[in-house]
DNA sequence: TTAATATTGTAATAATCAGTACAAAATTAA
DNA sequence: TTAATTTTGTACTGATTATTACAATATTAA
């Protein structure tokens, strides 16, 4: 079942992680081709006839970045330690991302959406998506961390899962516009102390 | 002291108004000088005679919006209400801001960060000192709430702020993302039964 | 081997980019 | 009036934009 013709040089998911990185570093407007061409270490003619355009390729990038990002967080909000603790653990993973030493980009969802979720559906499509997952999950675990007795607030779940959301998303917000480590601490234990 | 020469044909606060428009609806990269022309009605001679670059005029179009914005926000932490009322007062001025006519822009300056605190100083440094000027606002109201005893938790003060700053900031980032009324109304409600 | 097919690198395309040059126009100071 | 000064609109610049054309290359199926 092989295909005839001129077999590719490069795996597709090693492109797109390539591209990922310049999407990253430049946004959508200030990435060029020449700069995917670069980073990817592909040809144009290669880049256009694999991907269509710098649109799609941009489109697989973020699915495939949504995708990644829904299985690392859920893997986190599911673990064995205490729900506190995997909420902890969230903020924390999210802190780390922000002040890794790639060089501050920050979430490329959150990058994406602002630049342009606005005038593109496809961008507002996979971040209302992946939004929507997280707070189901959210849901999930303080659903049960209620039930069994973790959470003594009385507050309705959706309510706290809100409050979390909004909390996480606004420390990566603030995370990667000023870089202020001792805020996101106070972030993490205002939050924290909130639910609990 | 009237300067010799031709006069301006246009006051400089209309022209930046207008610009801001235009880099609110299309982000710094996607906005062209072409653009910048059509909105504020100048041609280029007179831009950049009057404004140097397109970054200069995005610096001023950036601090304007910036000290109107702080401005805005401390009338409504200062004003007569009962602190809780001021602090959902603030929420829904964001959340008003978020769903205008004026077609979904967002917080300018939030767009900003997002896309050029990472390579532009000018812009980091914008935002990081309207953080903190919000910040220290918030502080000193929930000091003060503290003190008269309309907050009782008992969360150090720091903690409270820190928390209703990146609640604050997240619900403007869920709000231009995916525009979803019922999470932004979850998520005053949240916030506000977290401080009190 | 050959025909068919797919990929690759390079060169070209037309449009648009930020910014400049400059002469015409409009003002003030002398 | 005239000289000096500033603003204005237009035409232009060279660079860069996303995308395409296409010949050379590398493979599979017959």
């Amino acid at each position: 079942m092989t295909r005839s013709g001129r077999p590719r040089e490069f795996k597709d998911t090693t492109v797109i992680d390539a591209a990922m990185d310049a999407f990253w570093m430049n946004g959508y407007e200030g990435c060029s081709t020449e700069d995917l061409c670069k980073q990817t270490g592909l040809g144009k003619g290669s880049l256009y006839n694999a991907f269509g355009s710098k649109h799609e390729l941009y489109g697989q990038v973020l699915q495939r970045y949504h995708e990644e990002g829904i299985r690392e967080q859920s893997a986190i909000l599911q673990n064995t330690l205490p729900l506190k603790e995997r909420l902890r653990g969230l903020l924390e993973w999210g802190i780390n991302e922000d002040f890794s030493e790639s060089g501050r980009r920050g979430c490329l969802l959150i990058n994406a959406a602002m630049e342009r979720a606005r005038v593109d559906p496809m961008v507002e499509q996979i971040m209302t998506r992946h939004i929507e997952i997280l707070e189901e999950e959210l849901c999930r675990q303080i659903e049960r961390g209620c039930e069994n007795g973790e959470i003594t607030s009385g507050r309705p779940v959706k309510e706290l899962a809100s409050l979390f959301l909004s909390s996480y998303y606004g420390l990566r917000v603030l995370n990667s516009s000023s870089q202020n480590r001792e805020l996101a601490k106070s972030i993490v234990e205002g939050t924290l102390s909130a639910i609990y």
